[in-house]
DNA sequence: CCTGCACCCCGTAGCGGCTACGGGTGCAAG
DNA sequence: CTTGCACCCGTAGCCGCTACGGGGTGCAGG
């Protein structure tokens, strides 16, 4: 219920995102070109901040951009529909699985090599062994 | 035990590396230049073999370039301390459990949301709910 | 000897997702 | 009236490559 005009400033504080990154938003036409003043500054209405904090928490749960354009044309009112979302949603869960489990492997040769370390000023070290080891993938 | 010239494509493939990346690392000095047969094509010596897949090998464990370059001057033969290799890698297996950690969160809420989907083309969607939902940070 | 082809040369632009910079207006409070 | 912030815009930079385009080189087969 703010009475304020809905600079780009106050948007972008509202939704909790980067000044900078809504114009980007906008040049890149995740964000829909708003009305502006005589004098030129963007003109928002409650709608925008809805829209960009949809946005912001998808990017939070690392989805894409282009995942989101395609999030966004599916939450349209008229448009929903579980399951084409769900199709979305599954594979962004894959990739990120498949992350998690890259970096859980790194994690663990990472921590078992610096654990083997002497913290001495020795000139043998387990982690340039590692990394000096002829192994092919 | 190799008699043919080093080139820059067998150096890529024996490091099991892009050979534009070769060039680009040299670009950016991660690689010392080469020297040149007359007609310009660069000429590798074994050294720069195990420079390169020490370098593929740590990008593998996710170190970034910057924490390649001091590795690197770590590693020189005259100058090796376990303890100040130690430092580098603790500080990147830091980052790589915070990543971890992010990941995981995110892993927990994609697959608990996903799982409450219909699959029916119906108009409420869990992963919508939750993109919508009024929640801060 | 000539042709064809793989390999090499170089510089530059593109990817994703922002962030920063610079130089210029608009506008409101003191 | 002046200060000073918020906004305007276009462009360049970040990381770590990868791709593209338009050439030149080197070697094997015919």
């Amino acid at each position: 219920m703010s009475r304020r005009p809905l600079t780009i400033g106050r948007l972008a504080s509202a939704a909790g995102v980067n000044l900078e990154t809504v114009r980007y938003y906008e040049r890149i036409k995740l964000m829909p070109p708003p009305a502006r003043t005589a004098s030129g500054h963007r003109a928002y209405e409650e709608g925008h901040i809805r829209r960009l904090a949809f946005i912001r928490r998808a990017r939070e749960l690392g989805f894409s951009i282009e995942q989101i354009r395609t999030l966004l044309a599916l939450a349209e009112p008229t448009r929903a529909s579980c399951a084409e979302v769900q199709e979305v949603a599954q594979t962004h869960l894959d990739e990120v699985r498949a992350k998690l489990a890259d970096l859980a492997k790194l994690e663990r040769i990472l921590a078992e090599t610096v654990a083997r370390c002497s913290g001495d000023p020795a000139p043998s070290c387990p982690v340039l062994d590692i990394l000096t080891t002829q192994k092919r993938a």
